[in-house]
Order: C-alpha cells, then structure tokens, then sequence
DNA sequence: ATTCGCGCACGCTCGTCGTT
DNA sequence: AACGACGAGCGTGCGCGAAT
C-alpha cells in the first residue's frame, strides 16, 4: 500500500506538506504542489478512508435515515437517495443507506459508533418518536420533511400544504365544484406521515374555503386497490368532475382506473397530481401536477447538512413553494365539456 | 493456564514552530 | 509573509509481560 509518506519520499517534502497539497487547507508554493501531485500520480496512491477518519474524527460520510415502510413508493425514493450521493460526493462525501426500521435506538446506535458524521432523515411523520434523538445527538441532521414541532431541527421540505391548496385553486380556477382526492396507502396516513398529513390538509382547507365539495380515498399499491378507491369516490360523489392525486404508485392506472369506471379524463374529470414532474409526464394521458422537486430538496438537505457540519447558520426551515405544470389532463372546463359531446 | 493492563502501531490531520 | 517540517493525538487491536 503507498502511504503518505512514501508520497513525501518520493516528491521530497514532508508528510503533512503532502497532507496540505491534498486538502488545500494551507498554501503551498506551485512547485511543490505540482510535485506532490507528480509523486501522488506515479505511485498512484489513494487516501486511507479510515485513517483519515480516525485523524480528523470524521468519517465523510452522511447516513441517509430511510426506514423501509409500507407505503413509500420506492422508485421516487431511491431518486431522493441518487439526489443526496450525487450532492454528498461533491462535497467528498459519501453516504450510508441505513434502512433498518428501528427508528431513534438505531439512530442512536449510528450516531456513536461514528459510521456518519451527520443524518439526513426521510419518511419523517407529525409526531416522529426520532425527533427527540436528533436533538439530543452530538452530530447534525437535518430532516426532509417536518414534524408539527421543528424547534431545535434543521427541515428542508415542499409545502405540502401550500401545493394540496394549488391543486385546488387550478381546478377551482376552472370551474370545478366537486373534487376528489386519491391519497396514499392507509399505512402512511396511519403513521401520520407530514407530507401526506399536509397535501390532505391544504387540500381540504382549500376546498372549504373555495366553497368546493370533496371526498378522500387512500389507495394502496395495486392496481384493483386504485380502482376500488376511484370508484368508491364515484359512489360518494357522482357528480365529482375533478380528481387530485398524491400517490405516486397509483398515477400509472389512475387514468384507466377512472375510464374503466366509465369516465374519461380529461372530458369528464380533469386530474391534477402532486408528483415527480416525470412521472406525470410518462403517463397516458400526461398530468398536470405540482411538481415534487425530489432532486432539488436532496441537494438543498445535503448543502444544508454540510453547512451545519462546517459550523455555518443555516435556516430552520426550507418549505420550497409549490409549482403547478399544466399538461392535458386539465383542459378548459367549456371545451373539455365540448370534448365530451363531441366523442360521445 | 488465564486474565489483566500497558505500550505501541497504524495513516493522517492540524497546531505550532522554524526557516527563508 | 510564505512556506515547510515536526510531532501530538485520533480509536482500535495486538503483543507482551506481570499478576492471579
């Protein structure tokens, strides 16, 4: 193995003159830093992780916290995950997948045996027993998403709230009066998960004070569960010309589900999502939807966590604003009506 | 024979000091 | 002032000698 003072022999200079060429955290003459970098190249030598961890008491690893529960739609997940180590590495970071479901012992078991120097959180719900832990913990987190207490945390969210009131105001804005709302699968509204909590919330809010009737249905991940859902909002709401959907899993067939229960979207309900803008875009017919900015909110919880690990004030919250994308699922209400008389 | 405590090594960083 | 070198110390496991 090359080791930094085989480096140093080579080039001539001392160990932690080479140490300083590789960190830049001390000037260091051209001539002896294109040397260094010569000898590092030539012998090819690599860094020793964990020694470098063990001098600096840091690891460079960020433990990304996402327990596998019922419920989360793993593909938009793993997106929050490519999100996070594509930033991580940016920063010479890399990051540990710690998905084991036992919340705040196994946060705190990470936390001291020092396999990260700080957390990103996900999946976080209203009331979320590791809350507590993060802030007794000696190294840094921040969470993506945001119980109802955030006082002493680092969150970095969508405000959901915020983005279940623009599903409602779009429509609304185009002549719906009766609304229904696909939620996510029972397990994540029985975690009282934050994000799931919220879109409902600023979804029913928006709704009253829009003067619009609603009705919610989760749905689980099956496709005969999506279509038992649509047709029980039917039964509730015959008249309901309108559909809002946060559950990533089911955009695929909500679409056929609707048309096998004899409606056509968009001619007779017109359908807004709160999702991935790709996803909207890959289904049949392509959705209007508030865009989830998994990517953006990854790297916002990344530079947030890096910031806290360097010592720099960050902001307690980051509730990224809502961006409606307007695709054909919700036409004018006049020539979607006109659509409908025209095709049948 | 087993247990215990101590010292050391590992590779690197960083505070401090010396040299130009 | 700029640059380079020195050496303590980080956490853990191992080997050695002493004590039981």
């Amino acid at each position: 193995m090359v080791t930094i003072a085989d480096v140093a022999r080579h080039a001539g200079v001392a160990p932690s003159t080479v140490s300083y060429v590789l960190t830049g955290k001390r000037s260091i003459s051209a001539d002896t830093k294109s040397r260094v970098r010569e000898s590092i190249r030539a012998l090819g030598y690599q860094p020793h992780t964990g020694e470098r961890a063990l001098s600096a008491s840091r690891a460079n690893v960020i433990g990304l916290v996402l327990p596998l529960r019922a419920g989360l739609h793993l593909p938009v997940m793993m997106r929050f995950v490519t999100a996070a180590v594509t930033a991580a590495r940016r920063h010479e970071m890399d990051v540990l997948l710690m998905t084991a479901e036992d919340g705040a012992p196994g946060l705190r078991r990470a936390a001291d045996s020092a396999q990260a120097d700080g957390f990103l959180v996900l999946d976080v719900e209203m009331e979320d027993d590791r809350v507590p832990v993060l802030r007794e913990l000696a190294k840094p987190s921040v969470l993506i998403g945001h119980p109802t207490a955030t006082k002493g945390l680092t969150c970095v969210d969508l405000d959901f709230e915020a983005a279940g009131a623009k599903c409602v105001d779009h429509l609304a804005d185009l002549g719906h009066r009766s609304i229904g709302f696909l939620g996510a699968p029972s397990a994540v509204y029985r975690r009282n998960t934050g994000f799931a909590h919220r879109a409902m919330a600023g979804f029913s809010a928006a709704a009253m004070r829009r003067g619009i009737a609603t009705t919610a249905m989760p749905a689980e991940e099956d496709y005969e569960s999506v279509l038992r859902s649509v047709q029980a909002l039917i039964r509730a709401h015959p008249a309901m010309t309108a559909l809002v959907v946060h559950n990533d899993a089911a955009l695929a067939w909500v679409s056929s589900c609707l048309r096998a229960s004899g409606r056509k979207v968009p001619g007779d309900v017109a359908v807004v999502a709160i999702c991935p803008d790709e996803l909207a875009e890959q289904v049949s017919p392509p959705l209007t939807s508030v865009r989830l900015p998994v990517e953006e909110l990854g790297r916002h919880a990344v530079e947030l966590l890096v910031g806290k690990l360097e010592g720099r004030a960050v902001p307690p919250l980051l509730l990224l604003p809502p961006r409606l994308s307007r695709r054909v699922s919700t036409p004018e209400l006049a020539s979607a009506r006109f659509g409908a008389a025209s095709s049948g």
